[in-house]
DNA sequence: TTTTTAATTGGCAAAAATACCAAATATATA
DNA sequence: TATATATTTGGTATTTTTGCCAATTAAAAA
């Protein structure tokens, strides 16, 4: 694969990663992981306003990470992709280990 | 866990995402996977400034996302977690299968 | 020692991301 | 139908990130 392929490939990543590199988003991510909550829910517990959560998930959704669902007045939303899970396990022991040498623990 | 506790981990969690989440960072860790280069070799590739490059590399490297060995004029970069091209895998994944409301084949 | 090459740092203008208010939309209930 | 609640969208001021130039540091070669 050459380099120009390469790039773009690193551009289309980044706005998947980008959907997830923020504090409210990543709590958000985590929270679901119990499963799925409406926006309301995920705004007490983000303590932000509701706008501004509702903008985070719309931009979490177009990236493929949240599905959501409306019931009634209330939408839920869910992860699209448990194995993001996976990613955090290894983030989390990078941030432990992060003055060794070796590598963490997941690898 | 508390609310006010998960916050915080995400916010730790989002130091390390963000030093990811950028075209130029996640083409110097495609790269990497390949094995270490120096800074000049990945200025080339990126195609950007050396100062540009150099900073990014120093955000990535800080996070503990990238490890750095001097060795003569050069400095060689590596990456610090091969996990997390497990995780790119998953993105690449998620990026296709977008459309569907199934979870990713990584999964 | 002087010169050359490699890399980092400081500074700042430009671009992008964020957060909230106001307003709009949608659904359920009175 | 009118009202109340839940969510999204438009707009914009503020904050953060990015990218390059100029200057600095470091190591090797002349």
């Amino acid at each position: 694969m050459n380099i120009k392929t390469s790039r773009l490939f690193a551009k289309d990543r980044s706005v998947t990663v980008k959907a997830m590199a923020h504090p409210t988003r990543l709590l958000v991510m985590d929270v679901l992981t119990q499963g799925e909550k409406c926006v309301n829910d995920l705004t007490n517990l983000a303590g932000c306003d509701v706008t501004t959560l509702s903008k985070h998930l719309s931009v979490m959704k177009r990236a493929g990470l949240l599905q959501c669902e409306k019931r009634g007045v209330h939408v839920f939303y869910q992860i699209a992709c448990p194995c993001f899970l996976e990613f955090f396990r290894c983030i989390d022991l990078i941030q432990t280990n992060q003055t060794r040498l070796n590598r963490c623990e997941a690898c």
